[in-house]
DNA sequence: ACTGCAAATATTGGATACAATATTCAAGAG
DNA sequence: CTCTTGAATATTGTATCCAATATTTGCAGT
């Protein structure tokens, strides 16, 4: 007799740890916890209400992941990247996200098309800023999906976490939400002419041109005595 | 008075866990540990005298690096790879590499030159084949150097990481050590004329073309029945 | 012998307790 | 008052212990 259960995976279901990871993580990624913020181990243990063994884990994780950095016996925060370092990781995403595109542009599939339409719809609709960073995200890899490579996707994502606060700055705070609307248009378009070129150098440029925006403002901002805290 | 003292900073030294993290890490990539090693926390514990809390850190560190791979419950083991993810990770370091290197040509000092020389001629003298692999990677990584991108060179190094075992595979079974001998070469000649696209071009041909080899002699070992061990 | 079950053992996940280090604060010297 | 210094407090790193789950072993029935 075939068993027709979809069986959920109980062994697979999530440590405390990993419940704590992902939270965390995804405080960091869209700006709930902000560069230089102290993580207190015993905090976030009451949160949840566990003990800070799980908490410690999933710090260690992050800390590798690049989104926290641990200092012994003081404590960890989050990781703030200066103006180079963010130059530099948009160039990272540039590089990638165009090999990405253009690899996926090869294999695309219809539905994907379609998805990644209704995407770019979404994003150029939404009125709620708060929801740009993410659905940005979304419109971006439904078109990396079909690239069949796996591990460039995660290396890929990973890197789009690191700068996910200061991506949704560029959003808001730089007309950046206007020209997106375009730009992504246009790779779109790239991408139903099946044209992988194309569509990896309207990527690239997106993905530099916000970088230039962005630390153009940041610069200016600097240059002001606050720290401004974008949200 | 200026108090004239060399000073460590002790802050900095090594916890319990990190020993363990970068111990383990080293074994992996340089093949002592090998794929699908089980990892048991207490015999890790009793191997470095301490209680089972650091290596668990350790272990969830090793994982988010990709190189350990957890099962609730289960334990902990040395990830391995398919075919398919070997074929990839050699594309993603193609594209990184050649990248690194271009970047490094525009900016490179004669000290790098002189130093990745000098590596290049100990890697093509070693007789050791246990020392291919570090001496290969010291070779490309002093070629990079100059890149001024860290964020871009630690993408590198993990993903190098990730494939180390392999890589020294090919080297020592597959003729690749000969080949790897003249292609240095060719990339340092391209370096000294201060051609980056050259060094680019020569870096990926490189890296595919170990890729090749490696893959075509892993398919053949596969349709045999035993996996191979190869150290 | 082989299968199915249950107790025994092994192993991991997490809580509590303690040691090592950092930070804060108050008292005394100047 | 300001600066130094040492005790008090807070926080992290790790050991020990317990609970949850997996694996192995022994035994009964066939």
């Amino acid at each position: 007799m075939a068993l027709n259960l979809k069986a959920t995976n109980l062994g697979a279901l999530a440590s405390a740890s990993e419940v704590i990871f992902a939270s965390l993580r995804e405080a960091i990624v869209d700006g709930a916890l902000q560069d230089g913020d102290l993580l207190r181990q015993d905090q976030i243990a009451t949160m949840f209400n566990v003990s800070r063994i799980p908490v410690r884990e999933a710090l260690a994780r992050l800390e590798e992941q690049g989104l926290v950095t641990n200092q012994r016996y003081k404590g960890a925060v989050v990781s703030s990247l200066s103006l180079d370092e963010i130059t530099e990781m948009f160039e990272f995403r540039a590089l990638l996200e165009g090999e990405l595109i253009r690899q996926a542009v090869a294999n695309i599939r219809p539905e994907t098309l379609e998805e990644a339409r209704q995407h770019a719809e979404d994003f150029s609709s939404a009125t709620d800023s708060a929801r740009w960073g993410p659905l940005n995200r979304q419109f971006h890899y439904t078109l990396y999906k079909d690239c069949n490579r796996p591990y460039h996707l995660q290396v890929a994502s990973n890197a789009l976490d690191k700068v996910g606060r200061y991506l949704r700055a560029q959003l808001v705070l730089t007309h950046g939400f206007e020209r997106a609307r375009t730009e992504h248009a246009g790779i779109l378009q790239a991408v139903i002419e099946l044209d992988g070129e194309k569509a990896a150098e309207l990527t690239r440029a997106h993905i530099l041109g916000a970088s230039k925006s962005l630390v153009t403002f940041l610069k200016l901002q600097n240059s002001g005595t606050e720290v401004v805290r974008f949200v």
